[in-house]
DNA sequence: TAATTTTTGTGCGCTAGCGCACTTAAGAAC
DNA sequence: GTTCTTAAGTGCGCTAGCGCACAAAAATTA
């Protein structure tokens, strides 16, 4: 459970800062409720602001033309949202939708900027973030092409329960269909076949992890990869988030 | 024929640099000679060098345990291997295999983050390409779970044709179905079915696209939506890189 | 010229997921 | 209760791509 020793009432990818930075940082932000269903983003638009969940989940989906949504990405309180206006562009190509209800601390997209020019370990954390989800995103597009809807579910399954702190999710088989890009009948088959192995259960609207470790089996390796790509990058002891210097270390 | 309009013997990105930059930043580099299926770099090793291909195509490929290789990304001369050092990582998460060969400018990854620190036009357009390739590599997510092979193969063959500069490929069936992930003979139905149409002819080694515009009929919109997404993005006009300053502006 | 290797083509049965249409069941509202 | 709405289940024919095996043709080597 990767994510599940954090504290409940935080954002985990800034508790990886140093204090000073971190109460600096969370000084600037201000925090908004995310109400489920609600459409943070559409593709193309300006970022205005940058999330980091406190709790509930947003997934990041691309559409393409002529097709479904996709969902790309869980952002949860492991993670943030549009960290990528660090690399100068402020569109999103996706667009971010709550999945869970919660809430995020929030700063504005300029403000946000202004504190990474000044910190250099909100910088360096940043960037490693931005490379753990460029790498899980490689992951994805390989997984998409690849492995069946029966351990793609699972993966998504299990991500999700990561970021929701919960046995028991709140998702319809509708929406699972719709962050999998596929009809709404091939989760009915696949969540079917996890629940008579009695990995799951689930009734209108709520899913019941009964067995996470079967659930692990039952998923792609892609799972596991991806948590060990955050872990590798992304863990408390071995970050080492230097406080100083600011001058000649600008960027790197 | 969105890079064909580069001259030959640079590398594109590069020259959206002011001159001043473009030559201090050469005058690091190195020249190598790119041999056809060369691996420049394995799965997870550390990244030693940054390259900028002058001629000749890499392949970004990312492997999946029990799966075959699946091309993410082709790189040429409009783009650059391994620029994402700057994010603070020099793991790269998938090989680089020189499809055409050619040859390329590199430099010493500790070198080029020196260079980046302190040049922001550099700077500026590095995280400008990420920035590119991170939504290509989205569109890239969902086309390969959406699109069949024949639309894919199109999108392939086109991408080949902007970075080769030719009308001939020099690309076996075999190649080609390991960079799309797919069994030999389905390139062979879905590249029977584009010389058909016209559109392409092949033998031993050696595709000739005769009709680039149908070729673009017949691929999937997310050629289009690539090139458009370069072409937003990186197009020497509007990217008004600037020299100055280097000081307030350390990051963004 | 003959043998070998590389590249491309064909056939066949199989499976995952699709579109479409319809059914069942559980809550919610009346 | 009864009705209505939302969520989940079933059936059917279809297609893309799979694994496997084998054939043909072009290029290379002997």
């Amino acid at each position: 459970m990767p994510f599940k020793q954090a504290s409940i009432g935080s954002n985990q990818l800034l508790n990886l800062l140093p204090d000073k930075n971190r109460i600096q940082f969370i000084d600037s932000c201000e925090v908004l409720a995310l109400n489920l269903h609600d459409v943070i983003e559409v593709a193309g638009s300006v970022i205005d602001h940058v999330y980091f969940p406190i709790e509930g989940i947003i997934s990041l989906e691309k559409k393409i033309p002529d097709n479904p949504y996709l969902a790309i990405a869980l952002i949860g309180n492991e993670g943030a949202l549009f960290p990528h206006v660090i690399l100068g562009e402020d569109l999103t190509p996706c667009r971010a939708v709550v999945q869970n209800a919660g809430f995020a601390l929030r700063i504005a997209t300029a403000d946000f900027i202004h504190q990474v020019e000044h910190d250099s370990a909100l910088r360096q954390l940043l960037k490693r973030y931005i490379f753990v989800i460029y790498s899980q995103l490689l992951q994805t597009a390989s997984c998409n092409l690849f492995h069946v809807l029966e351990t793609r579910l699972a993966k998504l399954l299990l991500a999700f329960q990561d970021r929701s702190q919960l046995d028991e999710l709140h998702v319809t088989q509708e929406l699972l269909a719709q962050m999998l890009g596929v009809r709404r009948v091939g989760v009915t088959k696949a969540a079917g076949s996890l629940q008579r192995q009695n990995l799951i259960s689930y009734s209108r609207g709520n899913v019941i992890i009964h067995n996470r470790k079967g659930l692990k089996t039952a998923s792609c390796l892609c799972y596991l990869a991806d948590v060990d790509t955050y872990a590798q990058f992304l863990k408390a002891p071995e970050t080492n988030l230097t406080n100083e210097p600011d001058v000649d270390e600008v960027f790197v």
